[in-house]
DNA sequence: CGTCAACTTTACACAGTGTCAAGCAACCCC
DNA sequence: GGGGTTGCTTGACACTGTGTAAAGTTGACG
């Protein structure tokens, strides 16, 4: 990909996953670069553009996170609510590690296209888990009559946006079990027969 | 509050409302002043701000659309569950009318600390719709046993955001119908007994 | 010693917000 | 009918942040 340090590639990762972790309300290319301790070009050898570059951290957060690995429960599941119950778990714990890079790849959707397909393309993948375990429990027969798949999907998926994680966690306070066990909870409700 | 011509002020606040609810995805002061017949610079004579640009818009829209009106069944139903009902159909029903606005502040939120207060402000007044519908639940003894009044009303605030709104409907390609009926079912599901 | 790669330094173009100051046209008032 | 006031225009400019361009530095390697 890059013919360039590696090392130094990964430096800039870490500084700017640490930053957006760190919650900094404005991260700037600058602040990423003096974070990493290279020159703010430095950067853009290694990125062409700063939505480039997040996206970039996001999969590196999920290499170094083993996004796969916590998502491998929910897949061998063999009921289909308990495929869902894990499902809404794993992913659900999921965001606060991504919240950082997330929020602000939403915050750049407006104004950049590739920022949007970007993280379109990541909640695409939410979307097709959601599918997954909304498709285990028609299997079992025990998604809610009079609800299509495709319907129920998009309901689930909804609901475990990041919007609505940041809003009841980080606004109103809960805690990340507490709402953990409401999705699970009202996950069960709207789908489950 | 404005000593300015009160013609040109409507003209302004009418054209960036045309503009945002048009749906163009940036919309820059000098757009506005455009679509008003007015130099950019008049755009600043009336607001401060970009913000205070948007927040008025809102609230013009408020005068214009009658949210209070449409709002009062709400309020004079007699059950709980009617009321829940009667909110959330009509604040689902709301936010089409200020989607495009509201998509611009909350655009803003991450760079303005005016904005975010000024879009936190008015989703606060939700909250409240909220926290009325679920008291009034509650009262009836409807409230599903094992809920406090404050976590029931985050969830009903969250479900009914407007990021949720614009998943199902302008992503996932629901009918505004749709979209209504299973907020109002969702809500049912999960806050009463 | 030469050269190549990775990085630095400095400078600049560009978009958009917001500020400032001078000018101008209409209207009001005595 | 001149003098002031109001509401707007015109043009210039500061500032922030992204992204580009080009020349300079440093160290490794043959």
């Amino acid at each position: 990909m890059s013919s360039k340090n590696p090392n130094t590639r990964s430096r800039i990762l870490e500084a700017a996953w640490d930053l957006l972790e760190a919650g900094a309300s404005k991260v700037r290319m600058s602040d990423i670069a003096k974070a990493a301790g290279v020159s703010r070009q430095a950067v853009y050898l290694h990125f062409p553009s700063r939505a480039d570059l997040l996206v970039e951290v996001t999969h590196h957060i999920d290499a170094a996170k083993g996004i796969d690995a916590r998502l491998a429960p929910s897949r061998t599941a063999e009921r289909g609510e308990d495929r869902l119950a894990l499902f809404v778990e794993a992913w659900g714990n999921y965001i606060p590690e991504i919240y950082g890079v997330g929020r602000a790849l939403i915050a750049m959707q407006e104004s950049d296209l590739e920022a949007r397909k970007a993280w379109g393309d990541r909640m695409q993948a939410v979307r097709h888990g959601c599918a997954a375990a909304v498709s285990a429990l028609a299997r079992d027969g025990a998604l809610r009559e009079g609800l299509e798949e495709e319907a129920a999907t998009d309901l689930l998926w909804a609901m475990l946006s990041v919007a609505n994680w940041e809003q009841l966690v980080r606004q109103s306070g809960w805690t990340q079990e507490a709402y953990v066990r409401a999705m699970q909870d009202m996950a069960a409700r709207i789908l489950v027969r």
